[in-house]
DNA sequence: AGTCCGGTGGGGAAAAGTGGGGGAGAGTGG
DNA sequence: CCACTCTCCCCCACTTTTCCCCACCGGACT
């Protein structure tokens, strides 16, 4: 299949899990992800087959700069693995959803290679006024 | 399954043991593992099938440079395999838990190929503050 | 209007984390 | 070689958390 496309509105229940969108979930069927905190503002989702060369990437670093241990052991310390359970939910813990600052309603958002998590209002207001610098890239990307 | 992830708070009882956390269990069953201190903040835990390729490691440092035979049989002489007991826990004796500055508290954290045990509180002192000069590595790591 | 499918909500069984008693085995000294 | 001690690990017990399962609800397509 192609990468995740789209945007989704789901909810968080009292127990702190979203249902996985439908379209997300065909290919992945009771596969893991990973669950993980990169920036700030959001929380991303892996699945299997694209963490793995992640993975890679991050002991080829801590090889080659010893010094980055604490920044990656800070994240992988942070991250998750989770299983979608019977009916395609995923459970955030409660600390990782304040940490994200995320509240009871997430917009699931498909990144091409990943999953990211975001509260949907912080979404609009990152994403509504585009830095025109890029046009040029994109338009050139796309023709 | 992917590697190891995540931080789990968990409690070194009065007999100096501690239960491995259940998803770092899962693919390890009844294995064995290699607890070594290799920082000074704390202690290392290798699954078996993560140490092979350490011990293949050291045993090349030391052909090739003999001066490191001292350091790496200090490193070796320190470290001791565990096994996990019949309730999935782990023993660590007193003198690690005193020389890696190890109370009753201790944070399992995931390591992608290992597993480090940390005091909470220094791990926090030690993570909360990554250094900036990686991030565009990671970023690029994670883009 | 009925049926299917995707999203939402909660009760309850199973597992995870924790604590402690006691027997078997290793190490030590006579 | 025996007796004593100490450590380790198995077993049992209890509490809390997890997650599996069932049920409901609403919209879309037939």
């Amino acid at each position: 299949m192609s990468g995740y496309l789209g945007s989704f509105h789901h909810q968080v229940d009292a127990k702190g899990r979203f249902a996985l969108p439908a379209p997300f979930r065909r290919g992945s069927e009771s596969e893991s992800f990973v669950l993980i905190q990169i920036h700030e503002d959001a929380l991303s989702l892996y699945p299997h087959a694209s963490w793995r060369p992640v993975e890679a990437e991050l002991r080829e670093l801590i090889r080659r700069q010893p010094e980055a241990r604490a920044s990656i052991l800070g994240l992988t310390a942070s991250a998750l693995e989770v299983l979608t359970d019977k009916q395609g939910r995923i459970l955030i813990p409660d600390r990782m959803r304040e940490r994200a600052g995320l509240g009871h309603e997430v917009l699931i958002v498909g990144a091409l290679n990943k999953i990211e998590i975001w509260d949907p209002e912080r979404f609009r207001s990152r994403t509504e006024v585009p830095d025109p610098k890029f046009d040029p890239f994109i338009e050139s990307i796309f023709a």
